[in-house]
DNA sequence: ACAGGCGTTGTTATCGATAACATAAACGGG
DNA sequence: CCCGTTTATGTTATCGATAACAACGCCTGT
């Protein structure tokens, strides 16, 4: 009855079942010949001592972690939620672990996450963005594991990429608006280069402006990235008092969108009727809004699904070269712009 | 210029800095005594030669990992995520990295996550609820490490605790709604016992009204928890349809309350005036919306936090016994109720 | 009856960092 | 100037699982 001060470990399990402790590492394996008898058997000692699998040990000898690493810049928030479900989906078919870590959207603290990661000798990492400070991209180039670059499209990518242009979603967007007619078309975007995807969004709005002949004046900075619902409608509110005459307002994300448009609520401001009002992301709060905010759909879901089946071909030696996956986002035209 | 085939290690850092192996480990921890000048040296040399330190080797002789494991139901949530910042934040000071994974609400699938992390020899895990399968259980009780529950008070604790009651916090609503003259109260909830959390809201609503002498037959089941904006949106629908003098609403999260007022605002039932709507969870949303939301704060930030305060106490032995924090979540009491 | 093959189990050495112990060099106080 | 103390570094053995190799028994076909 007395538990043992230490944590039990395969020779215990092994002394207990009467085998040697290398079946009962096979034991815990797939794919592995031992007979059903013996795992049983193994597996029953196995829980009687309260035995777990050291996967430190496994790891260092067989120089497999069953980790991938990934990097996000923020959990809180649905669409890289979504990347995320799309990777674990995809990765634990093949007993992959996800080793998550958060960058809060600064490239310096991205630096440091891939380094800690790095220690921990993922099979893959996949890295959110494509702009990397020189130093993290030298520790990436240099890991000796695949890397997949997600959301974004970047010019010189350090491996794989799935993911799409952010300036050309948004063209899309403006395009279309222009075609409808407008041409006074306001922006509403963070006040700094941190959220390299905002910036890129932004910079894709001024020149579809430009290349409509449009002045592209309208910017409206609201805050530190990623903007919130909170600092959305502020900056709506300001757009509204300086610049009435605005015909549009494309937002940095829904959820700025979704601000913005309560501001129009509480001064009065009819949407679509005074004015439209697209994001960007299509979170489930632009479909239910009232009215239902136009949008460009990303399909995060599918950026992760489709970076968890390139990392496994890759491991698998079934895809040599460099790959880059292209999604197409989709515009998502709602009542909050007709 | 040629490239080494293996990863470098420790030696071959040692060999280039004219070390011992023993003393480039040291350099490579904090309070430890290498000089200054070997340190540097060290460094370089590990930099040059694109060294990266081997955690699993370092884990499995030094017997510290430095996770800390974490169970949530959901990344895609915005109480939970302020959860893990709050635990990231508090361990990251003393060099702990979290080791996450979810649940998707089911207490088996926990199961499997729990054995899963154990196996990475964590130095603490953190659950979210305190309802388990007896497996969990006893995987929890065994591991020897701090064991925290979160988000819930749980009547037989395994470790330690920093909750609140769910069902205690939506009494607290109810009460006040019928101190305001309000008797005929309604509660939207998903249509299983998977989310138990919100299990416990529903069965708070019910004993309220109960001791309330009211009667708590308007209940709306409304798809498999957690429910969506969408789903909030579909059982309001359902209510105002069955029950159209119904006063009052409380929803099981922020989020199908808002998919509760939306659903008002495209029938132009008014909020406040026809009925009133509440939440739980205080997300950003109940502030921003319009009207605003009567919602909960259970300060999941400081959920985290506090969790995070208590495992440097225990495993720096400062703290012995199990432990109980409880917080005291607010009524915000907004406009979609007045 | 026997060679060859397959499935199952055992033996030995090893992955890479570091705890524990040992030692050499620097320091400092009387 | 000497000895106790601190600081900096080296040596050896080890954490626990498993890759690589070996061996044993059983089956099958000729």
């Amino acid at each position: 009855m007395t538990q043992p001060r230490k944590t039990p470990t395969m020779a215990d399990v092994a002394r207990l079942a009467g085998v040697s402790p290398m079946t009962v590492s096979r034991a815990f394996k797939r794919d592995t010949s031992v007979s059903e008898a013996t795992r049983e058997a193994i597996l029953k000692a196995a829980e009687e001592i309260g035995y777990v699998f050291d996967s430190a040990a496994s790891s260092l000898r067989s120089q497999r972690t069953d980790f991938v690493a990934v990097t996000i810049p923020s959990i809180n928030n649905a669409n890289f939620a979504e990347t995320l479900r799309g990777l674990t989906e995809g990765l634990k078919v093949r007993g992959l672990q996800i080793l998550l870590g958060y960058t809060d959207y600064d490239i310096h603290e991205e630096e440091r996450l891939v380094e800690q990661l790095l220690r921990r000798r993922p099979e893959a990492i996949v890295v959110t963005g494509g702009k990397h400070t020189p130093r993290t991209r030298r520790l990436l180039e240099n890991a000796g594991i695949p890397v997949v670059e997600t959301w974004d499209l970047p010019e010189a990518p350090i491996g794989h990429v799935v993911g799409f242009s952010n300036a050309d979603a948004v063209r899309g967007m403006v395009d279309h608006f222009v075609a409808r007619g407008l041409t006074r078309i306001a922006f509403i975007g963070g006040d700094a280069d941190r959220d390299t995807r905002g910036t890129d969004r932004r910079e894709g709005f001024v020149a579809a402006m430009q290349a409509n002949g449009l002045e592209a004046t309208r910017l409206i900075a609201a805050g530190a990235p990623p903007i919130s619902m909170r600092e959305g409608a502020d900056a709506m509110g300001r757009l509204l008092d300086s610049l009435p005459d605005t015909q549009a307002v494309i937002c940095v994300s829904d959820l700025s969108a979704f601000g913005a448009l309560t501001e129009c609520q509480r001064r009065g401001v009819r949407v679509p009727e005074d004015i439209w009002i697209a994001g960007f992301g299509d979170y489930e709060i632009a479909e239910v809004a009232v009215p239902a905010l136009t949008t460009i759909n990303p399909f995060p879901r599918e950026i992760g699904a489709k970076a968890a089946a390139l990392i496994l071909e890759v491991l698998d030696g079934r895809q040599a070269g460099p790959v880059t996956l292209r999604i197409a986002p989709e515009l998502m035209i709602r009542q909050s712009s007709r």
